[in-house]
DNA sequence: CGGATTTCAGCCCTACTGATATAA
DNA sequence: CTTATATCAGTACGGCTGAAATCC
């Protein structure tokens, strides 16, 4: 039998997904956001920057200056990490990095108006980047995305 | 000035993750996607299961015997990863991986009844896994929800 | 095409140093 | 006012995991 002759065979040639795969909310979030990711990875690298630099930058807009604990902290992201974080911010001259005279411990990180610039653009490319992820979506419909995200992520945060 | 007296400044003990931040549906999805895969890797984990599992069982169910790389391409699991998820079900007798008669290459990928019966449970597993991942939202929201993940998913892989 | 090996990034933990806080 | 003890900040290091590439 020639592989021609095996018509009974599923058709290799467009395999699909399974239904009970492809149905799952589980897998529809994941794949999503491996989509997602690369598309905000990808356009903030067009601009030197990462997904990281966003997150300490807003922090330091939003509530001021703090320690690297504090920023830690407030982004999620590791203390340990924090520190090449705010090295390639520092390179940047997008934030300043200096000891805090009332505690020796630690340093006092505060935006640059390179930085505050710098932050404005990113906004504006991520308003960007949003509206290409969700480009098959309504305003309502994001809308309600957003909230129903929320929602879960708020009950999955407090049953920690 | 003591620490005390800097009333000024931005609460440190209960810090706050910026507004801009946390509502960037990008941010949303990630983090999300963070805890369901920890509750399905899991509770996955707890009957000596694991994602990959459910997917290449599912897509023998559903599509019928194949290839390794047919596998491949309808689970998403990459090529040189299949290997190993393979050794693992072999070694669990939930396939069986003889040569394909028609064609010496490659290898011919079966379901045995007892893979038939582990796929049963997982899916009620994964059904419970689900529930608790939803849980916050009410069945029509899960529906809307699963509703907008898909268009939006269909949409970036068309655009790949 | 099947399979092994390797690389790389993200995330998280451990341990260490120095500074500060607390309280006997 | 010391001094012991605990806690916190910043940093380096390393491990684990999953994705992706390379080579046979």
């Amino acid at each position: 039998m020639t592989r021609a002759e095996a018509a009974d065979l599923p058709d290799d040639s467009a395999p699909r997904t399974p239904e009970r795969l492809r149905r799952r909310t589980s897998r529809l979030l994941s794949q999503l956001t491996v989509r997602s990711d690369r598309l905000i990875n990808d356009g903030l690298a067009r601009v030197d920057a990462r997904k990281w630099h966003y997150a300490v930058l807003a922090s330091l807009l939003e509530y001021g200056p703090g320690s690297q604990a504090t920023l830690s902290r407030r982004t999620g992201i590791y203390r340990s990490d924090m520190v090449g974080v705010l090295n390639e911010l520092v390179a940047r001259d997008l934030v300043e990095r200096a000891p805090d005279p009332a505690d020796q411990r630690r340093n006092l990180v505060t935006l640059s108006p390179r930085g505050r610039r710098h932050l404005r653009r990113l906004d504006t490319l991520l308003d960007d980047l949003h509206d290409e992820l969700l480009a098959p979506l309504a305003p309502a419909e994001r809308d309600q995305l957003v909230e129903l995200l929320t929602r879960l992520l708020d009950h999955h945060t407090r049953t920690d």
